[in-house]
DNA sequence: CCATTGACTGCAAATCGTTTGCATGAAGCA
DNA sequence: TGCTTCATGCAAACGATTTGCAGTCAATGG
């Protein structure tokens, strides 16, 4: 089996590893090794990862996929992780940091996957004049950005927008 | 086989049947029934339909659901129709009229899947915006509101935004 | 009007992301 | 320490979408 209690190593101004577990025994949730892993793991990467990415970045057997897809939507629905879809058919992931940045959408490089995160929200405003606009309630929006990054403009690739790529943000 | 050039009946305001053809013809495309009942179909439709829906309204023998998204990835690549994401899992198709209202969004109701289309897009200042602050070429997005339209409101169900229902934009 | 030919179609099998059934295993509590 | 319940691993099931293949037909030239 793994090392049980790993609360030391990479820190880098993210929540501790411990805390987040704490959040999880709070919620009369368990406190088990593969979602410690998912926990640990998220901490590291500040941009959203699909299942597969998480999957493959854990150590072989840490958790299984379908562990993996189970605790994504307990945490999701713990309001621990955002769940971003980028319209390639895989859904993505993002540790909710308690602090500001909060509410965000991302610019995604159509070439290289890149992805840059946009804090300032200008839809929420536009939100309420939709709510207001059509009578609905309880409005919440979808919005993120895709285009050609600088490092791929210079590559010289010749993309146009996203083609028919549904695979990838990108085709390259 | 079925009448082969029906060019009457339902026709609200919306490009004749006739144009569209021919607009498959002229980019070298060919017109086969399938693609007319697509098209036909289409035409009859303000709002976004999935490939299913399209396939099930269709008369049975029509199309087959593999030429259907085959058809849709050729229209949607010469820009006769256009993919929306509403995130459950199921692309949805609208076609693409010359007119103006040709970039909108849509709020769709979590509730009952109900649409309201929303012409104005306040988005297009961001695009640009967004690509300047970030060097991105090319840049588009996708937004989409979601909500609990009026009638589902008073019809006094408990509905919590999305929750966790990935399958429908509502699990009513 | 008929032959030609490559684009298009229907059908079935294959993919991919995601979900679920089930028996075993372990977290948290008495 | 033992119980009860929740969580996990594995495999099979699923729904949306894609693809291989052989037969079919729209567009074209004769």
């Amino acid at each position: 089996m793994k090392k049980p209690a790993q609360s030391h190593d990479h820190d880098h101004a993210a929540e501790p590893l411990a805390d987040l577990t704490s959040r999880l025994r709070q919620k009369s949730q368990r406190v088990t090794a593969p979602r410690q892993a998912i926990l640990a793991l998220l901490r590291e990467h500040r941009h959203p990862m699909t299942n597969k990415e998480i999957h493959a970045a854990l150590a072989k057997g840490d958790c299984d996929l379908a562990t993996l897809y189970r605790s994504m939507h307990l945490l999701e629905g713990m309001g621990m992780v955002k769940r971003f879809d980028f319209g390639d058919g895989a859904a993505r992931f993002e540790l909710v940091t308690g602090d500001a940045h909060a509410h965000h959408h991302h610019l995604v490089c159509t070439c290289c996957a890149d992805i840059v995160e946009i804090d300032d929200c200008f839809a929420a405003e536009l939100e309420a004049r939709v709510a207001a606009a059509h009578g609905f309630k309880t409005v919440t929006h979808k919005l993120e950005f895709f285009g050609v990054c600088p490092d791929c403009q210079q590559a010289g690739h010749s993309h146009d927008k996203a083609k028919r790529s549904r695979r990838k943000p990108c085709g390259c």
